[in-house]
DNA sequence: ACATTGCAGATTGTTGACAATCTGTCGTTA
DNA sequence: TAACGACAGATTGTCAACAATCTGCAATGT
């Protein structure tokens, strides 16, 4: 028999992800103070392990903290899902190409890339936008994943901790966004990676972060995007040329 | 009269702070554990400081953190370093492109750039190798601050800090690299910046990152290389192009 | 000999109390 | 009236003691 390994979160975590959910609710607004000791006590515990967990929030970027005055919930601008947005773009070509360098279609973490594309085909993740978008960071935390970079991973994993967040709190709307012609296109992704085409991954990648971006932008009409996304022309010229100092 | 800002830190980043320092000296190597009450004792102070100060340095990757075990020293490999530069160069150039999106060059910042880049040539820090490296990485972070993305900086920040450390570490030396030719370099990078032409940007850039590697490869031979640097182009299309969707 | 169990020492995790710092208010003074 | 200074309340920063956990070793049993 082999059992699954415990999910060991140490409390800092917890309180973090409490805060996380908290803010997700809405039960916690952008300006809004975090009481170490107020948060302790809601949560029955003293106030270190809160503090720790504060301060992994902040390293994410989703409070603020300023020097005994303690932390804010971060008031997030659409730039700052802009933001988000290109680091994700620049990341996410950089792991895949390091990923499709490997011998990645063999590799053993490349069933858990699959199997998190499967599902998001449930229906029952697909009633709930959350768990969608929830679904959706999980695929692409495991695509990222088999770069082997783990520098670059945790960057991305801290991004896609964030956007829930963001997304909630700008009040962006996710919901009507077409669940089979996302899942199609992450599977053309996963298809390109398997047979190391890079510029085929590329552009799947680009057009889904333009995608999900242009999907954001319906609500802010006044936002600046253009030129933004569709500048790192990284991984093309490789089908094409061979290296070049 | 303005006076510049007091330098805050708190005291956990002052113990950061020392840990560094302790690793650099070789006073701390790696696999040395770190026990939280052994160093308030060194520095006179609680355990409550200490603790959020190795947090600090395990977000950055210097120390391993495992649950109720403590933290160690990372034993940092070549391939750390390498991961790190993937990373520089990578963010570097997105930091870069949308800097020069900017009216970057009347920008009050760039004249702290100019200065750290003189600074370079200041012949008291040029004697101290490590002294070197620190005004060069502090040029290049007042040099990517330009961009105004503070996530993407911040990621650059937090590389820079470890290059030292790893570099000590596995001792690669740093001694015999060519002052002028490097500020020369910088020069030629900045330039480029202030007069917007990306492709000479990048290119400054990425010469800067394969010239370090090339560095410190001589002290690994054996280090395969060939194909990790020389892959994002990103940049060079917008001298001759326009946007393409 | 080998595997398993129980224990002791070391170290981290947590707690509640205390000290330092900040914010805002309210007199006081020019 | 505006600026300054002192004070009170709230909150963070620090501390030392206690609880929980891990590691290695020795005792036990097979």
């Amino acid at each position: 028999m082999s059992l699954e390994p415990l999910p060991d979160l140490s409390t800092a975590e917890l309180v973090a992800e409490r805060i996380r959910l908290a803010i997700l609710e809405g039960t916690l607004r952008p300006g809004d103070r975090l009481i170490e000791a107020d948060i302790a006590a809601e949560l029955s515990i003293s106030r270190g392990p809160v503090r720790e967990g504060i301060r992994l929030l902040a390293a994410e970027g989703l409070v603020v903290l300023r020097r005994n005055r303690g932390a804010v919930v971060t008031s997030p601008t659409f730039e700052d899902v802009l933001e988000v947005y290109v680091l994700r773009l620049g990341l996410g070509l950089l792991a895949l190409h390091h990923a499709m360098q490997l011998d990645v279609a063999s590799a053993p973490e490349f069933e858990d890339v699959e199997v998190l594309l499967l599902r998001m085909r449930d229906p029952e993740v697909q009633e709930d936008p959350l768990l969608m978008m929830d679904a959706d960071l999980q695929f692409q935390s495991a695509l990222f994943d088999l770069c082997g970079l783990s520098r670059i991973t945790a960057v991305l994993d801290q991004t896609a901790r964030d956007i829930p967040v963001f997304v909630k709190v700008l009040g962006i709307t996710y919901d009507d966004v077409d669940h089979a012609a996302l899942i199609e296109r992450h599977e053309h992704l996963v298809q390109a990676v398997r047979t190391r085409h890079r510029a085929e991954a590329e552009t799947a990648w680009r057009e889904h972060i333009r995608r999900t971006v242009g999907e954001f932008a319906r609500g802010y009409p006044d936002a600046q995007i253009d030129g933004i996304f569709d500048l790192p022309l990284m991984l093309h010229i490789y089908d094409h040329h061979t290296h070049q100092g």
